[in-house]
DNA sequence: AGGATTTGACCGTG
DNA sequence: CACGGTCAAATCCT
């Protein structure tokens, strides 16, 4: 084997492998705790905390200190005032907002300031053709590919595609996972400083002047299935120019703040033929114990640093979906078809307060393989 | 035609 | 000098 137990980046590789199985845990524990309780739930939520454990404690054996970990994630040498990284514009990687979080406890002040990055794993799909993950919500524009040693696959470079009207610096790295060939580390770096998500329709309730509102802010949502326990997804709307709905694509998230907020004054086509739910049925997720995936469905996640940051994209809304409970499902007329279909929705206001639109699915297998 | 991607060259860093 | 990140000309795509 080439690789030695003292060469210095198979400790580093390592160690990101235990740093991302205690995160993969944190968000499993996520999942758990927002689920009803049952004795297996909780049987399970044990495990979990026990596992997260082992990984805390072979982190700890490994002397591995968190103020280092980006130093295995981060460029060697991006200091705000790098010439190397971005060659355009000179305040192109400050580190603030959300970003700022995961490159603190920088004790020793004197050290140069790095800049942060946030390595995401998502799933994909392999068999779909696509090449990467799904999409995010930024227009990224492909620049570069590199193949990386010891890495089975090539790496991908993304820039934003504001990069040169609006002078945004973010980018982000994909690559497909050696061992699951399903999922693809995504890794940020650099806050969107375009106007993604600024210039978008529904201008409607925020006059929030000194920070523009991130309208297109995904939503979290409690999603009750029939024989299922409730999800939480995050809907994404993509919109035409026309604002109407040209897509949705549910995000699972394990986003810690999970207070879901109101939307109004939206609605489906009461078409049914049109309605977008029905005709991406095929892409939708997969994730977590409840939520099995199969090969027509794939799973991703939203980066949570970026969630709240205002640079979504102007093609992008959201909203909420509850469906509501399986007691009021009502069945459909056929009953042979995999397809999930909606047989209502409900625009009043849900009774919980925080959900507007309420969906009901009449399939039960809405989920589920 | 023009925007996006591909791909080898180039460059800074350790 | 090897490696990873970026550039940019060529090519692809619509």
């Amino acid at each position: 084997m080439e690789n030695n137990a003292n060469d210095s980046s198979t400790q580093k590789g390592l160690v990101n492998e235990l740093v991302e199985g205690r995160d993969l845990t944190k968000e499993l524990q996520v999942v758990l705790g927002n689920e009803p309780q049952s004795s297996s739930n909780e049987a399970c939520g044990l495990m979990a905390k026990n596992i997260l454990a082992k990984f805390e404690r072979s982190l700890q054996i490994l002397q591995y200190d968190p103020s280092n970990h980006f130093q295995f994630h981060l460029a060697t040498t991006t200091t705000a005032d790098s010439p190397n990284s971005f060659s355009g514009s000179p305040k192109s990687m400050e580190s603030d907002g959300d970003f700022k979080d995961l490159a603190e406890h920088k004790d020793e002040s004197k050290k140069r300031r790095i800049s942060p990055r946030y390595t995401h794993r998502v799933q994909g799909s392999t068999s779909s053709g696509l090449e990467g993950p799904i999409e995010d919500g930024f227009n990224w524009r492909k620049y570069g590919q590199k193949d990386i040693l010891g890495a089975k696959f090539p790496r991908a470079y993304y820039r934003c595609t504001n990069r040169v009207f609006q002078g945004c610096f973010a980018t982000k790295q994909v690559q497909r996972s050696d061992d699951d060939h399903s999922s693809f580390d995504v890794t940020y770096r650099g806050k969107h400083t375009c106007s993604q998500a600024t210039s978008s329709s529904s201008s409607s309730s925020h006059p929030n002047n000194h920070h523009p509102t991130p309208k297109l802010e995904p939503f979290e949502t409690l999603v009750y299935t029939p024989q299922q326990q409730p999800q939480k997804i995050i809907w994404d709307f993509k919109r035409d120019n026309n604002n109407n709905i040209k897509d949705i694509k549910p995000i699972i998230t394990t986003h810690k703040n999970t207070n879901p907020k109101s939307c109004s004054s939206f609605s489906f086509p009461s078409n049914s033929s049109s309605n977008p739910l029905l005709n991406h049925s095929a892409n939708f997720v997969g994730y977590g114990n409840n939520f099995p995936t199969n090969s027509t469905t794939y799973a991703y996640q939203s980066p949570p640093t970026l969630m709240n940051n205002n640079g979504f994209n102007t093609d992008y809304n959201t909203h909420n979906f509850v469906v509501d409970h399986p007691q009021t499902i009502h069945p459909s007329s056929t009953s042979a078809t995999n397809s999930p279909t909606i047989a209502s929705f409900d625009h009043h206001h849900h009774h919980q307060g925080e959900f507007d639109d309420v969906f009901i699915l009449d399939n039960p297998h809405f989920f589920q393989e």
